[in-house]
RNA sequence: GCGGAUGUGGCGUAAUUGGUAGCCGCGCCAGACUUAGGAUCUGGUUCCGUAAGGAGUAUGGGUUCGAGUCCCUUCAUCCGCACCA
């Protein structure tokens, strides 16, 4: 019988949807295992055979575990809001819902197709009310919460206000915006507005007027994580600052935990290397400095308080509050001017002008406080606003930035600390700063002799004993902004009562996206929510307008798999406790700093309520690599040039083309792209190409000649990315067509290790191919004889393999032990069911059609989704000799059997006496001979 | 600039703990079968050399009986961060 992958194919995912064999519940008499894929956005592309590389690998997980006898979970849904359908109702007035359920029902067809073990029935779709009611409700509960520092976690605003009203401040450690001093009388003397705002201040959902990345083209504010050089990331529209009145979530308070959490998760270096990056905690110290002649002073942030001897400038932040008072009226001018000038830079110019040196001096000079000396104050943008206290003091002898800016405005260098081992030198001889934090300090009184680290902590004593100043942690990360000036995404369960923003009651919810005329911004510049009719509350108030950004949706949606239907809860505790938290996450790395961070905050704060049992919410993550495009490339000549090579006049009309072997080509042509879909084992199908472009129509080639001395027209190759542009995407679907979902399973996996990128080699699908073929061949007439040693040898070898390199991630390797198995097998002809058997069920993680239908073929009912793998047992592999390669200086010479219980002594007798040692033991002397059993027989002579 | 990763045949890769470098597959070469082959099967395929043999895991060095693997140097490519005081 053939292998007709088509018809098995077919047949098989029918039997699963029809038998709900993927369905799963809380089961109490089995471990729990959860395996999720990064949730993707329903982009109107489809999927190309990247897309699926993560989906396979999770895939072949799943389906092992439930071999190996666990409950597994194993959700697919959809991040359904998002930008590009909402570009294309802007352009098109199409509404995003039906682009989106269009989108999405393309996407689950091509996910059909490869054969997913999905429970279908657990489904989540960010932008269904039954969803989003949820994200909602979270987004109340932070709005209804503040961070205590001292318990370290979120608790209700409530008991806040219980604080505030009987001991206002006095004695609060909580995270906030600014820190706020007041007592419970003024507090209590506040009106309900007053009040309210002040909560603004601790709200873990809190609305403020900060700087933003405003994209005027998308007519939206951007994270961070969304901008590149000073463009969108989507679209790259120039994006630049502004500040707005913006909803934020507080994430801040959760920076610490951020940072420790990393510490227990099972995720690469390189990811928690880039979060810890992202997060940027460092200890330093806040030091107030006094403005001489004024009674005024001002607090700046470093982490090298030992230099502050070295201090020769200060330099604030363009946007620091006090530069008006620290003016001097010589000044006013030259500093507006600066300020104005800074304050208008786009953040582009900003980035790509980062070594240029600009600033203003403001007039005013503050005092050392330890030695009198006047220190002046300048300005500059180098400072940034957003990072410590919006003022540094300037070390130019140990830090590069103030070096350049000494340099530039001729200011003093004084060095303070030697580098380890040298004198001290004169700094107007220097190219650059020492900025490393080594050596011993010098000019520096009371620190002098010090190390760095000894010398740190001593000015930090010194400080707090002077009350000027005290040890301080300082973290990069910013609050999340979190309103988005779009129509597409979560509305906010928010209304207003005199401009203050107030919360919803939980029975509202879903507050239901409206439905509106187009959607864009208003005349006046206003979300497009803003144009919903009746967008206020039963009582009249205005509607928030904003909605929440991608990563709102995005940030739970492993929860919600759980217990996805539930009406009155997120998920419950039941399914929660069982469910715990996903164990392995696959998905790509570029949500480092994004969707990673999110969820880990949006997890940490649902668990804080108590409703989440863990802590974090991934404990093991795998990030895939990247496929890449092969491009094809077809050389067209430049006739001017050919000539001139040649010193022949080239007629010819149309475009010419020449085979890459061709000799000089290099000299003459340029590649162009060619669909990859007309090109064969790099031979260009010259008809369809010039069938394939209008211009392409007259053609004219310059062949080369195969080994049989055929005209044939050679193409190039480059890797590089899927794309379209590049005519290099490889559609899973074609494929699917052509091979089978599940020779496309395999190769995907058989390409290389999951984590690294590699180009997609079309060629190389042929081989897991004839793989298929060979293995289905096996099947053909099932002996029930006994399995041989040697069979079950074979057998037991794979077991151990694949349970090896599927716990380790390493499904390429398991790919190539099943070839080699079968090689082994059809070599000696085995057809015996002891050994096919436990076969099948060992490649239905892979190739789950086709292990399917020869489960069935075998006589068995059930499927063999649902069997036990089989059990390595280490007897079939035993040996009683082996085959030692024996070497000469390290060098292999030979190989020599022998048994495994053999002496070393009798072993170095019958290496020294095997004939083919003879040639290798002449002239010289045996000085040592290494043995190691199973291994490998080393003499070293000379 | 800082941080991370990677570097092995024509190509994708393998070698899990320092122990036979190149498994498996693509491609290529030769052969078989065939009216035919972008089908199937068999054999070969790191490089140099007819061979014996020699060289060989980006580069140069080191540790070791033995290094793709460990240490140091340099180079290349990719990714992330980037005035974070």
């Amino acid at each position: 019988m053939e292998y007709n992958f088509e018809e098995i194919e077919k047949k098989w995912q029918e039997y699963w949807r029809d038998n709900k064999i993927y369905h799963v519940e809380v089961d109490h008499d089995k471990p729990k295992f959860y395996v999720l894929d990064m949730f993707p956005y329903p982009s109107g592309a489809g999927l190309h055979v990247g897309h699926p590389l993560g989906y396979i690998a999770s895939d072949i997980y799943a389906r092992y575990k439930r071999l190996k006898g666990f409950n597994v979970l194993h959700p697919m849904g959809y991040d359904a809001y998002g930008l590009p359908a909402e570009q294309y109702a802007i352009q098109t007035g199409t509404h995003p819902a039906i682009t989106t359920e269009k989108n999405i029902n393309r996407y689950r067809e091509q996910m059909d197709k490869i054969g997913f073990c999905y429970d279908w029935d657990r489904e989540v779709r960010t932008s269904d009310p039954h969803y989003y009611k949820w994200t909602q409700w979270t987004f109340l509960q932070l709005f209804n919460s503040y961070y205590c520092n001292k318990c370290k976690k979120a608790q209700p605003i409530s008991q806040l206000v219980d604080i505030l009203s009987k001991n206002g401040t006095e004695g609060l450690d909580v995270a906030c915006t600014k820190p706020m001093t007041f007592t419970a009388a003024h507090w209590n003397a506040m009106s309900e507005r007053e009040q309210q705002e002040t909560l603004m201040n601790y709200r873990l959902a809190y609305l403020a007027d900060t700087m933003v990345n405003w994209c005027p083209e998308l007519g939206t504010v951007l994270a961070n994580d969304e901008v590149q050089d000073g463009l969108s990331v989507r679209g790259g529209y120039p994006v630049v600052r502004k500040s707005m009145r913006q909803w934020l979530l507080r994430i801040t308070a959760y920076a610490e935990r951020l940072l420790q959490g990393l510490e227990t998760l099972d995720w690469t270096e390189s990811i928690k290397d880039v979060q810890r990056n992202w997060i940027g905690k460092s200890m330093g110290a806040s030091v107030f400095f006094k403005v001489a002649d004024k009674d005024i002073d001002f607090e700046v942030f470093t982490t090298r308080a030992d230099t502050l001897f070295g201090v020769t400038f200060m330099v604030l932040a363009p946007e620091h509050e006090m530069i008006d008072q620290l003016t001097t009226d010589a000044q006013r001018k030259e500093v507006q001017e600066y300020v104005t000038w800074a304050k208008n830079r786009s953040e582009r110019e900003r980035m790509s002008e980062v070594k240029k040196v600009s600033g203003v001096f403001t007039g005013s000079y503050a005092v050392n406080p330890f030695n009198g000396t006047r220190i002046p104050i300048w300005i500059s943008d180098y400072v940034l606003m957003g990072y410590g206290t919006g003022a540094i003091m300037a070390v130019p002898a140990h830090d590069s930035r103030d070096f350049a800016f000494a340099r530039h405005f001729n200011l003093p260098i004084i060095q303070v600390v030697a580098k380890p081992g040298e004198e001290p030198s004169d700094p107007a001889t220097w190219t650059e700063s020492f900025d490393a934090k080594e050596g011993v300090l010098v000019n520096s009184e009371f620190l002098n002799g010090l190390t760095v680290k000894q010398a740190i902590l001593r000015m930090i004593e010194e400080l707090e004993k002077l009350g000027i100043g005290k040890g301080k942690t300082n973290y990069r990360l910013r609050d999340a902004i979190f309103s988005r000036q779009r129509y597409w995404g979560e509305p906010f369960p928010i209304y207003y009562k005199d401009g203050m923003p107030y919360a919803m009651d939980i029975k509202h919810l879903p507050l239901e996206l409206p439905s509106i005329d187009a959607y864009k911004p208003t005349e006046t510049g206003e979300p497009p929510l803003a144009r919903a009719k009746n967008w206020v509350t039963e009582e009249g108030y205005p509607i928030e307008t904003n909605t929440m950004p991608g990563f709102a949706g995005s940030s739970g949606y492993y929860l919600r798999y759980m217990d996805p239907h539930n009406e009155n809860e997120y998920f419950s505790k039941e399914a929660n406790d069982y469910w715990q938290n996903v164990d392995l996450y696959i998905g790509g790395a570029e949500h480092a700093t994004g969707h990673l961070i999110y969820s880990r905050f949006w997890n940490k704060f649902l668990f804080d309520l108590g409703i989440a049992c863990k802590d974090e919410p991934f404990q093991k993550m795998v990030n895939q690599g990247m496929i890449q495009g092969r491009s094809s490339l077809a050389y067209r000549v430049n006739k001017e040039k050919m000539a001139k090579v040649t010193g022949q006049k080239v007629n010819c009309e149309g475009p010419l083309f020449v085979s890459k072997n061709c000799k000089d080509r290099e000299l003459f042509s340029d590649p162009i792209l060619v669909d990859i879909n007309i090109v064969h084992n790099d031979i260009l199908d010259t008809e369809a190409f010039k069938a394939w472009r209008d211009d392409l129509k007259d053609a004219q080639f310059i062949y080369e000649k195969d080994k049989d001395g055929n005209d044939v027209f050679v193409c190039d190759w480059l890797v590089e990315k899927m794309s379209k542009s590049k005519f290099n995407v490889q559609n899973p679907d074609d494929l699917v067509a052509k091979y089978g979902a599940d020779t496309l399973r395999l190769y995907e996996m058989f390409l290389g290790p999951l984590e690294q990128s590699k180009p997609w080699d079309t060629q190389g699908i042929e081989g897991t191919f004839r793989f298929l073929k060979k293995f289905w061949k096996l099947y053909q007439e099932i002996s029930d004889e006994p399995a041989t040693k040697e069979e079950l040898k074979v057998l037991h070898k794979l077991i151990k393999k694949e349970e090896e390199d599927i716990e380790r991630i390493s499904f390429n390797t398991v790919v190539s032990a099943f070839m080699i198995c079968v090689n082994e097998l059809t070599d000696m002809k085995c057809n015996k069911r002891a050994i096919l058997e436990p076969m099948a069920i060992m490649i239905s993680p892979y190739a789950p059609h086709i292990a399917e239908e020869l489960w069935h073929q075998m006589g068995h009912n059930d499927s063999v989704v649902n069997q036990k793998f089989p059990e390595f047992d280490a007897k079939n592999v035993v040996e009683n000799t082996f085959l030692y390669p024996v070497s000469f200086n390290g060098k292999k010479r030979f190989d020599l059997e022998l048994p495994l219980d053999m002496k070393q002594d009798e072993v170095q007798n019958a290496v020294v006496n095997a004939p083919e040692a003879k040639k290798w033991l002449e002239g010289v002397s045996i000085r040592k001979v290494i043995f190691i059993p199973k291994k490998i027989i080393n003499i070293v002579v000379g």
